[in-house]
DNA sequence: GTGAAAGCGCTAACAG
DNA sequence: CTGTTAGCGCTTTCAC
């Protein structure tokens, strides 16, 4: 491997010049300057950011943790952030949490190791035990999409309880009157739905919401949980005239379910999803960019890692909207 | 930031002795290194990678580079890879190349600027100007997917030429006489299908097999490749009866264009694709495994980095498997 | 068992 | 403009 020493040597100048010459900084003659370049780069000089790292304590990374890069909302934040950080020669590190805790704190403590610069986590719940550490780390970390319970904590995203609010509330005014919710347990994203589809149904009179809270019993993709969901919801399903689902991927298993018992979509029950992207699908529901979430995300990541603790405001927090399709319009 | 130093002084020892107790070396009494354990989680110490892999030269980290993650193909590679880094105590670096030689080139230099242990690379086309700087980094590179023309190169995945070929005679046996290839220009497959195309074609007494493959006329997802495509397409429809699609998602344009034409797919026209993981769809496509590909891609490159150059065998190649659904099966 | 010293490759003062 | 010195935080000899 050629270092800059190698360079200095060949060239009899000292190191420094060297560094100086290869960063661009003043106070070195053009000829030196070029001569640096040319012999750096003929004896394939690749600088090592390590050992540059380490003593400007700046690393030019990022991370990124996700419940999973198989979910298109995170598929598409982590695109959005990555494809822009890389434009501002930042490079990123994806780790996935699957949706667990440990995983997550696992991943977070691995990369302050590496010393990222900040970073942007997917919350799998809403107080990580890590939180309070990062302002002894003095490393600037960003919540995206679900919020914590932290009120110092930095936040781009909506508010999912809101969006449960919405979509279920939607489901009475069409009509509406048992409602069961369907979650997956992997997406980070099942406490806050939760809580706002049990306020909802409370005010609404029932007794024991929680009873119509479906979800798997392992941690899986939501394609895969919305069918293991789907077989719980089985011998009941019928009892039912509106479903809330956490995520939309969790259709593809209440499709099914309905098929076989003979039942048509907006014909015997109403479906509606907290959370989706809703590209080319009739469904009813919440509609989150994820696209514009990054981007939002990555430049307030920015002003942190830059200007550390002046930023502008610490919450940025869109309001659903709710965009209703086949699924949720009563035929006729 | 607590240091190992900082943590020697409250102890009354060596620094050393601290980085010997704390990384589980031999040569330090029990109760030293109890101690030495519970003031640096007192203080709540964070080894820093940076300074370590300096000395150690081996960072831990390897890097991913792959056109897009929203394509499902790499989105479960990139999963599999990750997740099983992951168990291995590897952090991972993600790049994206939107199917761009300069963006892989930039994201080749930066990944080896930040001393990844190794990479695995889908490539953008079949001669990357990088791949012969890997032998004088000494650092172990693996592409994935589709390969280059090197036979130095280290490889898992299939040959994209015979699963186009593949899939052109299908089609051909099944009848069709006039096929047409849609490409998106953004996967990095895009080469080599279009090699195995048109010498199928050529075969069967095409003349001028080139002027049967579309593509978009900029680098974009093949979700909306498709689309573009498709208009290209339009005017000429009539004249094909079958058609070969470089990706599962080009099928979405396709789809459109033959509903305006009032075109059926298996029966006007059948379609099958070189490339897809063919979930829950009708498409006869060469079934690809991204997940094994991952795999078997993340043990050879362990291999490489722990063992250098004594790995079984460089390429690995899987055979291409056609499955057939509807789209290229004749009704009656 | 433990400590002192050297050095990984680089940048950041400061002198000259 | 250029060189010298002193680290960044850690591991690695090699004495004791």
């Amino acid at each position: 491997m050629v270092t800059m020493e190698d360079i200095s040597i060949v060239l009899g100048v000292s190191i420094n010049t060297v560094s100086k010459a290869l960063n661009n900084k003043p106070d070195v003659s053009p000829k030196t300057r070029q001569k640096v370049l040319e012999t750096a780069k003929k004896m394939g000089y690749v600088p090592n950011s390590l050992a540059k790292s380490l003593v400007t304590r700046s690393t030019g990374t990022i991370g990124i943790i996700v419940p999973s890069v198989r979910i298109s909302i995170y598929t598409e934040l982590v695109e959005a952030i990555m494809e822009r950080a890389a434009k501002m020669n930042y490079s990123t590190f994806l780790a996935i949490s699957v949706g667990e805790v440990g995983n997550e704190a696992a991943a977070i403590e691995n990369l302050y190791q590496k010393r990222v610069d900040g970073m942007i986590v997917v919350p799998v719940d809403r107080h990580p035990a890590y939180h309070s550490s990062f302002r002894v780390f003095n490393l600037p970390l960003l919540y995206v999409l679900s919020d914590t319970d932290y009120d110092d904590s930095y936040f781009v995203g909506v508010n999912l309880r809101d969006c449960a609010r919405l979509v279920t509330e939607h489901l009475y005014e069409s009509g509406c009157r048992r409602i069961a919710l369907l979650c997956s347990t992997c997406t980070g994203m099942k406490t806050d739905i939760e809580t706002g589809f049990v306020e909802t149904l409370r005010e609404h009179g029932v007794e024991d919401p929680l009873q119509h809270v479906f979800q798997p019993s392992l941690s899986q993709m939501p394609q895969d949980a919305g069918f293991e969901v789907a077989q719980i919801l089985d011998p009941c399903i019928d009892s039912y005239d509106g479903v809330v689902l956490e995520h939309e991927f969790l259709y593809f298993g209440l499709h099914e379910l309905l098929d076989q018992h003979a039942l048509s979509c907006p014909g015997d029950l109403l479906v509606a999803a907290c959370a989706g992207c809703g590209r080319g699908r009739s469904l009813t529901s919440i509609n989150i960019d994820p696209q514009q979430i990054g981007y939002d995300a990555l430049s307030m990541l920015m002003d942190l890692i830059h200007y550390r603790n002046n930023v502008a405001e610490k919450k940025v927090v869109t309001a659903p909207k709710l965009t209703i399709r086949k699924s949720s319009r009563r035929p006729g």
